[in-house]
RNA sequence: GGCGCUGUAGCUCAGUUGGUUAGAGCAGAGGAAUCAUAAUCCUUGUGUCCGGGGUUCGAGUCCCUGCAGCGCCA
């Protein structure tokens, strides 16, 4: 079995927040990281969604070309996802060349297969702009109120919905130029609701996906008229040419396909980023995607939040079924729900909350990793609170964890040396402790195997919280004045639960794993016998005392921080 | 307005297909220990499981309804 895992793509207009990491990235990435801790072979891919008009928008804001704006941002998110050491193995654009040719082709495949309707469309064209105006780009006087200021899609003071044609003295929201009318234009859409019983038939035979998944899924299908047909094509510069595979489309000329067709494509197209870079061809990529070229046994799973479900369960599924190739569709699908902070929600707009830049510039990626997983959104919203994080990290990482490798290297280094010490046999405590942990390991595991976060995290802090209990019990530094021997047996073992530790809490914890690892002279092993990984570690094996894992963090820090991202709330 | 989600200990949350005295972590209280980042370990929970009906031998767990918070859509 192969795993591929893609986590959901990130919009390139600006630095994201954590709301954004802890439901998709993050936890793919644990998941990534375990699997290959576990020996498998995983292809973990992501890329920045680059086409679109907010793209545009925020590139104008910049006052840069969108193409230069697109490449200096996706280079930020790239060192951000580095930054909180998500691996992986390729970090795509859906701006590629792979990408274009391969929403080209699908979009032909579609056509070839019926599944492509060109429709006649009114929108506002501005001479000033030369461009169609959409939606929010008309503002102009509402027919209904006569608020001066309505936008094209609804006015804002009567909430009454609107169409840019309604407006009156419409004026472009992008130049204020007045010189507007109304032009034909011709669009394509995509015809999914011809579809719709296949994608339910393909819905109902998945077994054990998130509720959250299937019945938002079920939703679209099946509330009001059902699913809709929507538009893959829009007049814009930015984006994918329209093309009929590698043919030009008549009376398409000049126009993009739309950015919800072509992003998830990238999840495919990014595979052929990631085999070009590395050399390994078409045959290399297509071993994943291509079910009839190798991917038969490949096991491929999603993380994303809960509002990118729809476009994942039936959109992306609908392009790759009606391209009647056998591409290879999403076997276990994630899904999270919010985040929240502090009582409200984290806002982009309004500067509410910690964006990924300032999360990293104040604290260890580590840090962020466990508070956010261990308390993921995963069955509800879930609430992120200055106090909570700063009780909960302590605690946690610094007081269980950080401070159990402390008192272990350094009662060793000041009784033994810096080197395992020789001592006698195991008693019934070490066996005891041994049997514990087998048991607390195959439950980490079978939480992990299942995606379940929070649970996996309960049962690693329970790892830990074991090893404290058994040195307290064993209690070396009393043993050491009667029985050294016994006392370096005892030591001997907790010089081994703390690499056994760092193995274990290396997908959480990727940076002080290595740390951890490294100090101890030892290898990443994951542990088959619990016993037996316990005497990893031989006598005599050197180590260096590391330096304290977790700092704590104090109220002053706190409370500083807590005032800097409040932001400005209304 | 329509649809949906949530409402469990002071806080953040678990609670499998309805079944014995409703759980965890944190915070609080008491104690042990002193190797360690004043860090650990043990003990400690009389909660109207939002309110009100109902189904059932039995409901936090199913149905109806009311309230509160949130989200999506029109």
């Amino acid at each position: 079995m192969r795993y591929l895992i893609t986590s959901a793509l990130p919009y390139i207009n600006g630095i994201k927040h954590l709301g954004n990491l802890v439901g998709s990235q993050l936890p793919a990435d644990l998941h990534a990281r375990y699997l290959r801790a576990r020996g498998e072979e995983v292809l973990f891919l992501c890329a920045t969604d680059e086409h679109g008009t907010p793209a545009e928008i925020a590139a104008g804001k910049a006052g840069k070309p969108v193409a230069e704006y697109c490449a200096e941002m996706h280079a930020v998110q790239a060192e951000l996802a580095k930054g909180f050491g998500l691996s992986f193995d390729h970090y795509g654009r859906s701006s590629s060349p792979e990408n274009h040719a391969l929403t080209q082709h699908f979009a032909g495949r579609l056509d070839e297969n019926g599944l492509i309707e060109e429709i006649i469309e009114r929108q506002v064209w501005s001479e000033a702009d030369g461009r169609f105006l959409p939606d929010r780009y008309v503002e102009g006087t509402c027919p209904n109120c006569g608020y001066e200021a309505a936008r094209g899609d609804q006015c804002e003071n009567c909430t009454k919905q609107l169409d840019p044609t309604d407006l009156i003295e419409p004026r472009s929201a992008l130049s204020g130029s007045t010189d507007l009318e109304v032009r034909e234009t011709k669009h394509l859409h995509l015809l999914q609701s011809r579809l719709r019983g296949e994608l339910d038939a393909w819905i109902d035979g998945q077994d054990g996906w998130p509720v959250l998944t299937t019945s938002i899924a079920k939703k679209w299908l099946h509330d009001g008229e059902g699913l809709q047909d929507r538009g893959i094509t829009r007049d814009l510069d930015w984006g994918i040419p329209v093309r009929k595979g590698s043919e030009p489309w008549p009376g398409m000329e000049g126009k993009v396909f739309y950015v919800w067709f072509d992003a998830p494509i990238e999840y495919i197209a990014c595979a052929g980023e990631w085999a070009g870079a590395h050399g390994l061809g078409e045959a290399g990529w297509r071993r994943w995607w291509r079910t009839d070229e190798g991917a038969g046994d490949v096991r491929y799973v999603q993380f994303m939040g809960k509002d990118n479900v729809p476009f994942h369960t039936l959109s992306f599924p609908a392009t790759l079924i009606g391209s009647g190739e056998p591409w290879k569709k999403v076997d276990y699908l994630k899904s999270f729900n919010y985040l929240n902070y502090d009582g409200g929600q984290f806002s982009t707009s309004k500067g509410r909350g910690v964006f990924q830049d300032q999360a990293l510039e104040i604290l260890p990626a580590d840090v962020w990793r466990w508070w956010l997983l261990s308390n993921c959104p995963e069955s509800s919203d879930s609430e992120f609170t200055w106090e909570g994080f700063q009780q909960g990290v302590n605690k946690d990482l610094a007081d269980v964890l950080g401070n159990f490798v402390s008192r272990v290297t350094k009662f060793c280094r000041s009784k033994f040396g810096e080197a395992v010490p020789e001592g006698g046999a195991w008693g019934p405590q070490e066996e005891a402790l041994a049997a514990r942990l087998e048991g607390l390991v195959r439950e980490y595991e079978a939480a992990m195997d299942a995606i379940e976060v929070r649970r996996s995290a309960r049962a690693l802090r329970a790892i830990w919280v074991a090893g404290n209990e058994y040195l307290q019990e064993a209690a070396p530094w009393a043993a050491y004045k009667e029985d050294p021997a016994r006392a370096a047996a005892q030591v001997a073992v907790g010089l081994n639960l703390a690499r056994l530790f760092a193995v274990l809490s290396a997908p959480f914890l990727p940076f002080a794993a290595e740390r951890l690892l490294g100090a101890l002279g030892a290898q990443a092993e994951w542990p088959g016998d619990v016993a037996e990984a316990l005497r990893a570690l031989p006598a005599g094996h050197g180590f260096a005392v590391p330096e304290n894992l977790f700092a704590k963090i104090t109220d002053e820090e706190r409370e500083g921080w807590q005032a800097r991202f409040a932001g400005t709330r209304a």
